[in-house]
DNA sequence: TTTATATTTCGCAAATATACGAAATGAATC
DNA sequence: GATTCATTTCGTATATTTGCGAAATATAAA
């Protein structure tokens, strides 16, 4: 068989998370919110990391855009905390990838099941 | 505390790997050569994945750079296994990670301590 | 030595990522 | 309404990533 395959959910999923932990300053963010269980402003982080304002801000709408946090507005703040249930399943597919539990066949499939699924 | 940190070894190896990992097709072939638990052609995978050849060893040199595989020339193939060792080191890391079993301390430090350590 | 095979490197184009400062936003307070 | 504060969006510059086909490389076979 030498027909071209598609990437499964599995993979691709696997794929926009790890992109999403790309970067140090996300993995940080990513770590400290999972730590501390609770909330933490922008202005808290942007003390700590070495990058600017702008920047920070577009790493956090990066981790909110992946689903990984979520930001509840407290004026004049911005609390940001983990988003638990995407989270908790980004770390079983993590879970799934690193002990070789992914079959085979949730790798690839043939482009004709994606479509007629 | 307001002054600005340099991220640890742990943080910065975390978004490497995640890098690494940040493409349907290094996912697929990770995910292959470490289930297969042997080795496999690069031509091979050209027949399955949706990319061309250069395109593909484009790929397999990065995952090489990380140290996630490593390629043995057998002629006129090159066969293409995991690097066992780093990557029991990346599953290490990501389970601390994903388990939150990172301390606070491992994930910034002082710029002084990396100059006079 | 020529030919065939597998893979990589090169050159290029297009898209995406990273970073910053300045300006804009949105809500509370004066 | 004007001011203040935390944060985001905009505009811009630069670097990196992704992809391809053509050319180069390296080895085995004819």
């Amino acid at each position: 068989m030498s027909d071209k395959l598609e990437f499964t959910q599995e993979v691709i999923e696997l794929a926009r998370i790890s992109k999403a932990l790309s970067h140090p300053v996300r993995v940080y963010i990513l770590l400290k919110l999972s730590k501390m269980d609770s909330c933490c402003y922008s202005g808290d982080l942007v003390e700590e990391l070495p990058v600017g304002r702008s920047t920070l801000s577009q790493h956090l709408k990066e981790l909110k855009y992946a689903g990984l946090i979520q930001g509840e507005i407290k004026p004049p703040y911005i609390k940001y905390c983990i988003n638990r249930k995407n989270w908790e399943r980004a770390k079983k597919l993590f879970a799934s990838f690193l002990n070789n539990d992914l079959g085979v066949s949730t790798l690839l499939q043939k482009t004709e099941s994606l479509i007629h699924s």
